[in-house]
DNA sequence: CACTAAGCGGAGGTTGCCGTCCACTTCTGC
DNA sequence: GCAGAAGTGGACGGCAACCTCCGCTTAGTG
């Protein structure tokens, strides 16, 4: 069954609004305002988006475009290391263009789109693969280490990106440093993937 | 002119309320819960503490003489390396004690007692500055350095500390292996100390 | 012990957001 | 172009937290 021509309009009206409100006034926006700013009325909003999450996670998806993109551009690179240094780079920066979104812009680990978001995980997988086997990138680096990068980069994006837009690269470039060969001192054990999982579906309040 | 004793002695419940409140369920529980488990009425904490604001701050307060503990500590470490990453993992396990007040346990850089935090702070330069010397701590690190590690950290504590409370360690090793010499390839501009020190007076959101 | 000022608690008005309901409008297939 | 299904908007009741007001209680003093 298809959705009728203005209904499938004013969903893209109400995600491109929501899409502002939250990158600018945090996840928590009145969602009447969001409705208020697409030019529709509440009851709209709500017939198309049930609950806040719903609506979040229609505007995460629409990002998953970008990950997908920087991941194509990282697996292409014949540079191991830029490959995923890029990648992780990209998906820092995407994040930081939707600073009051970035807690639920982690797309690549866990994102609204399974199918989709598996399909960048596994991609990321295969950088991290071979970015070890180049010797570039530390063996004891694990997967879960890029949501802890991208939950880090969301504590400092939440502190900086209204005075200070740009200090959440510096914090990128440190943590790439450690990342890279050779590796120094042994690191505390990480989190297993299921803590990991479970730490991105139970988003903080 | 003295505080009435009961006054004085509901002030403190009301602090450690307030304290635990915050820690588990983030920065904004309801005052009325804070009252009601302090066993005192709305009214005597709005008096003490016009504000929410006030009561944040009242609590960060309580928690600088641990930092000023972990400077001390610090300061008196013979290796100059060994003291400044044993305060940073300090300042870092007391924020991750506390994690719903993450976000606001940036004492040692900005507290609510001027007075102390400054005197923190300056210690801490000190320990940057015997780490530089010494050659452990790379040149191109700047004080500014550590807020951005303990808003890095505040993120992962938001999204772990319920799952994975042991994360952040791991983030802040790879933090220290990237701060210790030799510096690889250059940084990022930090953002200047006036950017840092208004980030950390506008509190996000 | 008695007096008084400091302190107390909780009732209740206020606000802001939620989410639903329903009378009205607009699409779309025939 | 018409029928009726699909979609719409905004008014509205509910709720949760805020914060103030005021009559009562109690600590501290002489």
């Amino acid at each position: 069954m298809m959705m009728r021509a203005d209904a499938a309009r004013n969903r893209e009206l109400i995600l491109d609004a929501a899409c502002h409100a939250f990158a600018d006034r945090g996840p928590d926006v009145p969602l009447e305002e969001i409705a208020a700013v697409a030019g529709v009325g509440v009851a709209t909003l709500y017939r198309r988006f049930p609950t806040r999450e719903d609506l979040l996670e229609a505007v995460a998806s629409r990002h998953i475009e970008l990950y997908e993109k920087a991941l194509r551009k990282g697996l292409a690179d014949p540079d191991p290391w830029r490959g995923f240094s890029g990648f992780v780079r990209a998906a820092t920066e995407i994040q930081a263009r939707q600073p009051g979104l970035a807690e639920v812009l982690m797309v690549p680990c866990h994102g609204p789109d399974e199918a989709r978001s598996a399909a960048v995980f596994e991609g990321y997988l295969e950088l991290v693969h071979r970015a070890k086997l180049d010797g570039s990138l530390r063996e004891d680096y694990v997967p879960e280490d890029l949501p802890m990068l991208l939950m880090a980069n969301a504590g400092v994006l939440r502190g900086t990106s209204a005075t200070a837009p740009r200090a959440f690269k510096r914090l990128v470039e440190y943590l790439l440093q450690a990342f890279s060969c050779p590796s120094r001192r042994p690191l505390p054990a990480p989190p297993t993937p299921a803590q990991m999982h479970r730490a991105m579906n139970n988003p903080a309040d």
